[in-house]
DNA sequence: ATTGGCACTCAGAACCATTGAGTGCTAAAG
DNA sequence: CTTTAGCACTCAATGGTTCTGAGTGCCAAT
């Protein structure tokens, strides 16, 4: 396949690099001028040749530069650069950012917030997608005579609640019991199999309270399904718009189609880590026709050891790898870091 | 002041009706064939000639139709418009929708992309402000032996959590007994007064478990803090990107400005409800620069009677004004019936 | 008060020539 | 076989010119 010898692979590095930083397609005179290259344009053009001949590179017209295509930037991540660090005033900021979180909802909107900073693009944290999860708690609080607060925590530290009517009014002291049933039965499982383990027990329940038991163990069935469903925070969206000129016709189908949470998930979850627990689309890779000029960088963090959802950011297709690798990269390191414990 | 008379003002509703579809400037020739004066168009142009005096329409460039200023549009939704009630299936919509929701999390988020669907807007709801809010319960949970889940649930269904880290472990009494305190002391009380109530109650507390209950009520004293910072939420962006062409230059620094929170909660405080409880901001009515060309209309949605928070859409000035308002106002209504109960 | 008529304005489309960065190819040199 | 200088060629972008037409303001007549 790729027998392509040293100088043409130095010369599509800078092709890429050029391109990113310029937005321009760049051409053989230029890229002499600003690479010391020991050889003349006629040479360079003629490695332009194979590097165009293996579509590694493309012409938008006859006569001008040319312009990576997805297989040169990717070729371009895989072999040809190097993942940028990140400075130690990003990390900084990670850390006082990060630290500042209380709970999960916050945690994870000041993270994908703090990535939309760090890499000028549209980022997107993934909730802790729940197929995997487990129960940790369910409580039960009573408001008024009448109404119950429902509540279901998931050791993923999403919380789910629900108002519960008791019509009839209800025995505090039953409601006690009933608590620590649910909580023995149902503490440590996992979610998928809750409303099997609820059937269970419902006969070991003395029929006193029957009403109110059924109706809150129908609800806590239904927050258990509300509860799978996946869910994604984005952030910077104007940080796409300001790179409108990289969209053909206009970027509003993109938008679209990054508001369409479905898409979204499916595209992220589809995809599979690299060595550095990131992994990368680019371009048309993904099959989403409306993101055919967008590359997605998506890592994934953990919590008490297991990857729990993804993270990252998504943007043009001409985006700079080096840095956005690296933020992703550090920012899921961090946000790992910081549910570590939980 | 506005001594104008009938048929001119006639024909600013014919220039904004006309301009909001077509969205181009409309001359007086047009508008006598598409709306049945009884008169030429040399008399159309000497209302307009009127109505430019008044500064209700401008001309863009010397010899070109005329498009109407934010005076204009004020004067158009003030007094010359109808709220177009929402249709059959509109309603339909939005009653399927909400009904689906379980916790306020999830009903806010179906909300603001309903809305957003309905009106081919950005829509924004705003989480139940806090500052009026009070304590509904507190809760501690026990995780492990180290480790308590702390946490603050307000009577606006807000929730916040924490987990608390007890370095040197704790006595399962006390905690309950500690909740019970929690709870019998701040519970009911506004959020504001939550921190000077806590001071009290510390004298009263067994020095035995000082350090946890330190740490606790440190803690909580943070929840309180984090509880109150105000939030909005945001769907559609892409609609405004689709309204591309009604922004001079680029819309990107719109959509900044949309995405900055800070912004856009002074901005829709800001705004004082008209008969309808419907509040409408219109170009340069708000004070932000980068929004001078967007209208915002927002309603106010209740819980128990009283208005918590608002929701409602921003979109451009060259808006119709008639659907998106009866739009933001059937949702409002809506989601305070869904709250309703709680 | 309304209207037909008319001269005037000006943004935008259409057209055209010019420019210049970039190309591919060839033939000579290393 | 690789490199290079030279050259004819291409074509997007730029900028100037003209043309067009929707729209205006004003005036004299109804």
């Amino acid at each position: 396949m790729s027998l392509i010898s040293e100088r043409p692979l130095e010369v599509l590095k800078a092709i890429v690099s050029d391109y990113i930083q310029s937005r321009e397609p760049v051409g053989s005179k230029s890229l002499v001028e600003r690479h010391a290259f020991g050889v003349s344009a006629a040479t360079i053009r003629n490695d332009m040749a194979i590097l165009e001949e293996e579509e590694l590179i493309v012409a938008p017209h006859t006569s001008s530069g040319r312009v990576p295509t997805d297989k040169g930037y990717r070729m371009f991540v895989d072999r040809l650069s190097e993942v940028k660090p990140i400075s130690n005033a990003e990390r900084a900021a990670i850390e006082g950012f990060l630290s500042k979180s209380s709970d999960l909802d916050e945690t994870l909107g000041h993270t994908v917030r703090l990535l939309s900073q760090l890499t000028n693009q549209v980022a997107l944290v993934q909730y802790p997608s729940l197929g995997r999860a487990s129960v940790r708690h369910v409580e039960l609080i009573a408001i008024d005579d009448k109404k119950l607060l429902l509540m279901l925590i998931s050791d993923s530290g999403r919380i789910q609640q629900q108002v519960v009517d008791v019509p009839g009014g209800y025995d505090s002291l039953a409601i006690e019991k009933l608590r620590n049933i649910l909580n023995d039965s149902v503490a440590g499982k996992p979610l998928s199999m809750v409303p099997e383990t609820l059937k269970a027990i419902r006969s070991k329940l003395s029929s006193n309270d029957q009403k109110v038991t059924e109706k809150i163990v129908a609800e806590l069935n239904l927050l258990v399904e509300a509860n799978s469903q996946e869910k994604v925070l984005l952030a910077g969206t104007s940080n796409l718009a300001r790179r409108e000129q990289d969209f053909p016709g206009s970027i509003s189908p993109v938008l679209e189609a990054i508001e369409e949470q479905v898409v979204l998930l499916k595209l992220i979850s589809g995809m599979q880590a690299d060595q550095h627990g990131v992994s990368l689309s680019i371009g048309r890779e993904n099959s989403i026709d409306a993101l055919s000029n967008t590359s997605v960088v998506v890592s994934g963090y953990e919590s008490s050891g297991s990857e729990i959802a993804k993270v990252g950011v998504i943007g043009p297709t001409r985006m700079d790898y080096s840095s956005n690798i690296g933020a992703v990269r550090a920012v899921a390191r961090y946000l790992t870091q910081s549910l570590g414990g939980s």
